[in-house]
DNA sequence: AGAGTTACGCAAGGTTCTTTCGAAATAGGC
DNA sequence: GCCTATTTCGAAAGAACCTTGCGTAACTCT
């Protein structure tokens, strides 16, 4: 059981250094260099990490051996279900992309054709990169929508087709590994963190400006999802003003946009109270600075100095947290001692 | 080091079961008897347990030796200082209330004023319990305000002589353990998921209906703060309708409040999509049913079965969730292996 | 009073981690 | 080209801790 902390612990130690000595990691653990050694070779059998040839070096004395993380042991896979496309992101272990792959996709198409064109993509992507689907640890799905804990889209304004399907049980027949399925503006703002604007910012919101305005939250680091699903969807208030966003973009400018947001976007601001809140979305990728427009009428109506800033992602962002939701998955799996 | 997981584990254990046998402890914890048994002389050491006389009983064979966990080892305060009063909890390490106190206080005094009236309320209620200083383990107070990490109020609305005040550290001055200044709103919250209306629910949004009607809100069981501390702070929207609620009572009925307060509610409840949601403050305790009526106004606003409830601890729920996070402070103390 | 039952207490045994010490492998200096 | 200094490796001894096992103590029931 001890074995199982030890094993864990370096290997936490193994992925935060690049290709660490045997002796830097014993040091960085805080064990005996005895008892890393043992659990690297407990990591070897389970291919997580690997020696790798001693550097050619100016270093005196005798080369030290080296290991580094086996990031190609497996692999994660992270999906956005848009309206009207699909984007599949692949990586390895370490979040490096090996494959992406982008498909169109008819907004009006029902549900089956939907998941139809999902399980192609899958196919594609996957075989791009030569990778068999036995080497899949995890899939994250992200689609709009308010998803329930067993995957299943319990309400859906945008695609009307995509209410009351159970998403997360009919891409669980595709994988033999664990599938999550999740709101879109959730990963965009797990992505955001991870790789974009609010990178190690733990009390983040994600507004996506789209057909619907919805959010993303993430407190402490980790995902608040609520009771069912629905956190942060405000937008549903029709005096928030965050209903039918594209439609009133299309008649007035980005000034007018953000100011019509404000309360809306404040209302979330004031009831988390986060460090930051990131703007992405369909509405901010048609140009005009929304981001820019809304940090000028939000923080009045506001009582802290919360930081407004624009998507670094853009499209790509919902994908992304996808992959990062999987990869969360993964972790959790390998450090787990029990 | 493993002793000290251990101890941990079977403190845990002790204090779940009543007078458990060691045997039974043994099971419980799932380490052998001779294991138990020495951690049980660790905790012993350190006042946390100790033996008590074996039950004089039906039961077949030796007699098994028990132990109890020793609640009165230490203490907890908590403080709530509202606008207009003082109340204090004095408890034991199981949170039995051991001593009461409460006094009134002028709601336009200073905050030196109000300081030296929180710290004689405290000698009048350690000294009615008979209760050394150094007995207590920590203490908590709960005041309206936005509080910040350090304790200083960093905002008061309804107590503007309080703004500014480093409430924290003023009464960390009058105890060697640690002290916790946290907002009422929050510390009610966490008093109604400890023994009030929402007993074991993880998602929680506590509305506090006052002068200015502020919120509490629990995430996964425990509070969220926000980054300043402000979470929950949506009354600060003029079109939510929750603020000068006080004003607005005494010239309406409850039905016509509750109108007018739902949009802010249901602000929070799609914020946060929390399994229930108790009101309970100042204008709860004057008659009416303000939590039926909101019952009725903010669902159709809402998207989840979000249920409404009334506050099951009055006017005593501020200073028991003060109670609640100072034992949580030892418990994560105690807890703590490192 | 004796049999049966239950739990205690001590000792032996087995893991696992740490410490220690000699050997190995390289760079630099004479 | 050889020797020394330096750094790390590899293996064995040692310590801490938990578990298992067995004999004994204490109490109830017949």
């Amino acid at each position: 059981m001890l074995r199982r902390i030890n094993a864990a612990a370096t290997l936490r130690a193994l992925r935060g250094a690049g290709e660490p000595t045997l002796t830097e990691l014993a040091g960085a653990v805080g064990l005996s260099r005895p008892t890393t050694e043992g659990a690297l070779v407990e990591l070897a059998a389970r291919g997580l990490a690997e020696e790798v040839a001693p550097q050619q070096g100016k270093r005196l004395g005798r080369p030290a051996r080296r290991y580094r993380f086996r990031a190609e042991a497996g692999y994660a896979l992270g999906v956005e279900i848009a309206t009207d496309r699909t984007l599949l992101f692949l990586t390895d272990l370490d979040g490096h992309v090996v494959s992406a792959h982008r498909a169109a996709l008819a907004d009006d198409a029902p549900a089956r054709d939907r998941l139809a064109a999902v399980r192609a993509a899958v196919r594609a992507c996957i075989g791009a990169a030569g990778i068999g689907r036995k080497q899949l640890w995890a899939v994250a799905a992200g689609t709009p929508g308010v998803i329930d804990a067993e995957g299943t889209i319990a309400y859906c304004r945008v695609v009307p087709e995509w209410q009351g399907f159970e998403l997360g049980r009919e891409m669980g027949r595709s994988f033999a590994c664990p599938v999550v399925v999740e709101n879109d503006a959730n990963l965009a703002a797990v992505a955001e963190r991870w790789r974009g604007a609010a990178c190690d910012v733990d009390d983040v919101v994600y507004v996506l400006a789209g057909p619907h305005t919805g959010a993303g939250v993430l407190i402490g680091g980790r995902l608040h999802r609520g009771r069912w699903g629905a956190a942060g969807e405000v937008g549903v208030l029709p005096v928030l003003g965050l209903r039918d966003t594209a439609a009133v973009r299309e008649r007035t400018g980005v000034n007018a946009l953000a100011a019509r947001m404000a309360p809306g976007v404040a209302a979330m601001v004031l009831a988390f109270d986060p460090e930051m809140v990131v703007v992405g979305g369909p509405l901010t990728l048609a140009g005009g600075d929304l981001a820019g427009a809304l940090a000028r009428h939000v923080p009045p109506l506001c009582l802290s100095p919360t930081r407004i800033a624009a998507s670094e992602l853009g499209d790509e962002s919902v994908a992304l947290g996808a992959v990062r939701l999987a990869l969360d998955r993964i972790e959790t799996d390998l450090m787990r001692v029990d």
